[in-house]
DNA sequence: CAACAAGTGGACGATAGCCGTCCGTTTAGC
DNA sequence: GCTAAACGGACGGCTATCGTCCACTTGTTG
């Protein structure tokens, strides 16, 4: 679960690596999660270190490339994206999944700059299209069947929809106001109550 | 109107300058808005002369700095921002006046990369911190009127409206959608429709 | 416990992008 | 024409990041 990442980087090692080794790699994915979730996707290898308490040169040793250490920590939290999605296609209520899908949509993306930047960042810096493409192809299901059992407006489209989520989540938008932590709340309340039928 | 920015930055000249030399203010300032529009406040000083098929010299030469001449340009489009803000105030309909200028508002961001960041940015790295914070007032008297009027949600802030008025525009948020020029419209709309009292 | 392969840290050179100055050349205006 | 004003853009300086390389340290195994 956790460890996805941390297995995907030591898969392709030919022999087991030595204990420190290993250790310096489990390092580097916290430390890694820490710099997305604060910097964003162009926290630097350095920082990512430095966060680490190792050196840069173990950083390129042991991961190869900064990218490919990014986008193994990413790739395990879309995935926890996509499970909740599915959760919430499972919902009796058409509705009521929706709005349980876009809470934890906007909430995770809310809690990780990086992760927020890598779901909108068209342009593939690392490559995720596989994975987003999944997780989109999950909201305009999601749109689809709140739409059908006649509890949300449809004058809107799937893609509106993402957008107005992406919208909600903190960015440098917000004409000057710290955001309090929990901000989106309200701001996703609006949007869903405007999103009903 | 049009020409403040012009006019604010040949202000500081102790005698008339030369024709050429006028004429090439007015393509910087021209060059600076497109500039402003397309890349976004950090648009480096190269690409604006070029824009204005102007020497770099000139540039800095003309209107001392980089920051300067953004700022300008600024003052001017948030200026007319304002004016939009106060007419609205006056509309016999608060809620109208509310729609009108959230209207102006989300349209003109979404036009300028540049404004919007501007408009975004916290740390002031042009000062634009006192014609930011009066337009921040008269949303706040906006909103404060349509809540009186009883046509607008109580259970939101202006600094609430502010953040999803800012959300509607878009970023490079958007789950990897082309936008297509208009599409804040549908957004602003279920962001409104969602303030409605 | 020794010896060596595996691993480590971080200085370092390379690359890139932007800033703003300076000076030889051009041009407007009298 | 002549001169002061203006121009263009090459250039040096600065900052930031990347990723390599090698002298040194440490885990592991017999």
């Amino acid at each position: 679960m956790s460890s996805t990442a941390i297995d995907l980087l030591l898969a392709d090692e030919a022999s087991r690596p030595r204990a420190d080794a290993r250790r310096n790699v489990e390092r580097l994915v916290m430390a890694a999660r820490e710099a997305l979730d604060e910097t964003g996707l162009d926290a630097t290898a350095h920082e990512i270190a430095r966060r680490a308490g190792v050196g840069i040169g173990t950083l390129y040793r042991r991961v190869g490339t900064r990218e490919a250490l990014l986008r193994a920590v990413l790739l395990e939290f879309l995935g926890g994206m996509l499970t909740a999605a599915d959760r919430a296609l499972d919902a009796d209520d058409a509705w009521q999944g929706l709005v349980d899908f876009a809470t934890v949509y906007v909430r995770l993306r809310a809690a990780s700059c990086g992760v927020n930047e890598a779901l909108g960042d068209s342009d593939a810096r690392l490559d995720l299209s596989e994975t987003s493409t999944a997780l989109r192809e999950r909201l305009e299901r999601l749109v689809g069947k709140a739409q059908e059992a006649g509890a949300m407006r449809t004058d809107v489209t799937w893609q509106d929809t993402a957008w107005l989520l992406a919208g909600v989540v903190p960015g440098d938008h917000t004409i000057g106001l710290t955001p309090g932590g929990e901000q989106w709340r309200i701001g996703l309340r609006v949007v869903l109550d405007g999103l009903r039928a």
